[in-house]
DNA sequence: GGTAGATTGTTTCCCAGTTGACAATTCACT
DNA sequence: AGTGAATTGTCAACTGGGAAACAATCTACC
């Protein structure tokens, strides 16, 4: 069978680890959510929605995850479905904005601690400072 | 609005990150990947193939990339389309073997440089010993 | 004021990937 | 040998997400 001689390089090994990983944590997360209903991507709604601590936009909401207006509408269709999120109308009356429900905030508040613990055993493997390390090369990764 | 107070929690930030950076860098990667009408997963399967430098089996190639054997059928269907690579009988009979094609060898061969330059334009904001660094945490985390 | 162009959310259609059922085959155990 | 369980690849149906077209609205500029 032909084969081609790869060089090795850091970059590249960097790049496929990374992808990989995040592979890898957005599966188990997913999976973790479902016993919910959900996605990982409509609880980093909520966790936006939360952060934010005033109704946004849902184009706003798009930017902050990389994610379609498209996208957002059928999250938050989902959301809205299930009480955690009321559109809410706007001066501006192209636009609809999102807040977060006393229900959503309670789910939020009582999934938290499982939550949080779940971010630990996934990060188990490394130790408090290397976690630290590595959110620092992440952000200079994100720029 | 209610608003839920969330602690500062190392190991949920650093997961984050590094599900927002692999998201970004697989969208990143397929994008790249469709000027040859191919995702980031075909361009997988043919480097799993060059590097195992032998014809394996559809259910190797998906467990060495985290990926369904139904999925692999389908990544497979179409680089055999392209004539990247063969599905060989083999002497279990459950099993095709998987081999990359002169033709497939010369795609890799012919787009390395590009490749490897992309991922170092992806990694840029690092420096060499800092991509070292996150690839050792990652291969910690990944175990 | 009126009109051309930009913005926002929605809808429709498409694509990559998963799950589950299936057929063919092989293995284990009697 | 023969039967039940496990393995492998494939197919059909479903799901989450993106791109493009659309309607409603707002903004800029005349």
């Amino acid at each position: 069978m032909p084969k081609v001689k790869i060089p090795n390089n850091t970059a590249e090994q960097a790049l496929i680890k990374l992808m990989r990983a995040g592979d890898r944590l957005w599966r188990e997360s997913d999976e973790r959510f479902g016993q919910w209903g959900l996605t990982d991507n409509h609880y980093n709604v909520l966790r936006i929605l939360n952060g934010a601590g005033e109704p946004i936009r849902q184009i706003e909401i798009g930017r902050r995850m990389l994610s379609s207006r498209a996208n957002i509408t059928k999250l938050i269709d989902l959301l809205e479905e299930k009480k955690f999120v009321k559109r809410l109308a706007c001066g501006d009356r192209r636009v609809k904005l999102i807040e977060l429900s006393e229900t959503g905030a309670q789910f939020i508040e009582s999934t938290l601690k499982q939550i949080l613990e779940a971010a630990e055993t996934c990060l188990k493997p490394l130790t408090k400072a290397e976690q630290k390390v590595l959110s620092e090369l992440l952000d200079k990764l994100l720029h």
